[in-house]
DNA sequence: GACAATTTTGTAATCGATTACAATCCAAGT
DNA sequence: ACTTGGATTGTAATCGATTACAAAATTGTC
């Protein structure tokens, strides 16, 4: 393999020179310039990253951790988050954990261990203290979720009125028994939507049945199989509000399977605005999250602590939005 | 930040004792080890993965070029490589390219420069020869798409015969005039589709109207203009392959917006399989890909040109499979 | 207890760049 | 021609580990 010391006696300088032409181009008589140019090109030589890095203690890379990136929300958070690494010439090591708490914990080394500069965590079902010890010492956001009582930046919509606002909708269009599918409920923005859920409910004096609250885990199935288990108790709302779209879409495939209609007979509302949401039928309800711009807004506000520069707002609430389609109807 | 020399120093040995506690610590005397452990603990110490790699010159890393990482099919396929990535302690450098050619080829240097042991190509838009003069240098295999001609290792089903198989089923159940929807020419597993196409047609005779062959992106939304054209054009088939799932979802929604029932009215057959296929209604016949399959069998390959293992069969082709659900009818 | 064989540990070179500091060059000013 | 100061360039230290080789310690044998 070529190294720099190859085109520096190529080019008949030093090493510091042709370093210097990479790195600090101004500093080099042009001449000189030229030269070192030259036997770069004809050698080929691509300078080794690695050994830059060692020297500059730094690798130009960020972590981001995903609990499933196989979930299209996830995804496009990423790539928000991609498009702003590489157009600060940075690259993304991706962590997937499919949901395991341990790999997840596996990743947090990675930074210790100096392969990346900062990281960007869309999932943190893991000891908190642990998170907050390693943001104590490296760059660190989280996106989409959030650490209770933490000073971590983090960016994300505010669930709690996300979800509040879902229910309101469905309690103004005259909904009074409404069921809700929660998340995994050791994530704490699932705990959020079914707080907004119960504050919804509570502002407009309704009171909620127990039964009709029930913890899925934002996938289709379960969606499916709790609305299943709706029907087996014998125990129907006139509309379930989902805190997914996965989830929402296996409530309505349920209900479907049942011979009813939604909205005819049951309303159905969503959490997230799939591409796919307005796409199935009936069109979902949902509160749409800004996937993309999360991951945008994530990854710039990791650039800033990378660059160490001043952070004003650590917490970052971007706006959801309740966008109507056809999966609920006027009681 | 602790360094080596401080636990050295800490436990009153050599560097090289420490060193050799952490990579071969069959070499080191108990008692030694001990030591070196208790003071790695006290002082927390992780090693300087950058250092340890630029000594050994390996990453431990991967590189994976998508086009689109939201794209479902894609992110499976990635979720595969991951899973054998991680198994063997490797870690996943992630390359989206946004469809862009000039991204693509960016991302070639990375292995040049050390930053990554190998790559897994998920697609290969760009000029062939600087793949092939990548290839020769450092352990690449494609995944999905292949460069014809090549032999650069590669994973992927027989777009061919999947596609033959498509239109085959549809011309066996009496379909006779039948249009296509391919995806972008520029693109080999496009062609192969196109082509499997056209060799079902000429094994049972029937001539295809180049007006029903239309070339789409493979995106939802081009399926849905596309068949919006055919309606434009007032040329209708009675059934159309479209070249993936997302595009049958968009040819399928185009019908349905003209008041027209899919199968009864026309028949739609797509490729792929995703998730939202079969929840999709009509639930798609299509061709499915073992997604996760092919990543893991990349990864696999990868692995052994890493390690440089032999490899036998350099071209691995797995097997697709009709899956027939309800957008498709006996003529 | 002496010696050889073996195990364990230490010293210092090494990976391939960057960069502090020193040395050299060159043009302008006198 | 001789300084002088800024622009260029070179020398060598450095980043933090690994590892070849040498040295020291241990074990076993007679």
């Amino acid at each position: 393999m070529v190294g720099i010391v190859d085109v520096a006696k190529k080019a008949n300088v030093s090493t510091a020179t042709v370093s210097r032409v990479l790195t600090k181009p101004e500093t080099v008589r042009e001449t000189t310039t030229e030269k070192v140019l030259k036997a770069i090109e004809a050698l080929n030589y691509q300078p080794n990253l690695l050994a830059r890095q060692l020297r500059r203690l730094e690798t130009n890379t960020i972590l981001v951790v995903v609990p499933d990136i196989t979930n299209p929300f996830f995804s496009k958070v990423l790539r928000g988050i991609e498009a702003v690494a590489v157009a600060n010439g940075y690259q993304v090591l991706l962590g997937d954990t499919g949901n395991d708490v341990e790999r997840e914990k596996g990743y947090l080394n990675i930074l210790q261990q100096k392969k990346a500069d900062g990281m960007v965590l869309l999932t943190a079902r893991m000891d908190a203290a642990a998170v907050e010890e390693v943001a104590r010492c490296f760059p660190v956001v989280l996106a989409c979720e959030y650490i209770e009582g933490s000073r971590i930046p983090t960016v994300s919509i505010d669930n709690i009125s996300g979800a509040r606002k879902a229910a309101e909708y469905l309690i103004d269009l005259g909904h009074v028994r409404i069921g809700c599918i929660t998340g995994p409920l050791d994530i704490v923005l699932s705990r959020d939507r079914l707080k907004g859920f119960y504050q919804a409910m509570a502002r407009k004096n309704l009171i909620v049945d127990p039964v009709l609250v029930q913890e899925g885990d934002f996938s289709f199935d379960s969606g499916f199989n709790l609305m299943m288990k709706f029907f087996a108790l014998g125990q129907l709302p006139t509309a379930i509000f989902a805190a997914s779209d996965d989830m929402a879409m296996g409530v309505i495939k349920a209900i479907k399977s049942k011979g009813l209609k939604v909205p005819e007979d049951i309303s159905v509302l969503g959490f997230d605005n799939l591409k796919f949401s307005s796409i199935f039928e009936p069109g979902l309800t949902t509160i749409a999250q800004p996937a993309f711009e999360i991951g945008e807004k994530a990854m710039e506000l990791l650039m800033k602590l990378i660059n160490k520069e001043e952070v004003k707002r650590e917490q970052i609430i971007l706006a959801d939005q309740l966008v109507v389609r056809e999966s609920v109807r006027t009681i």
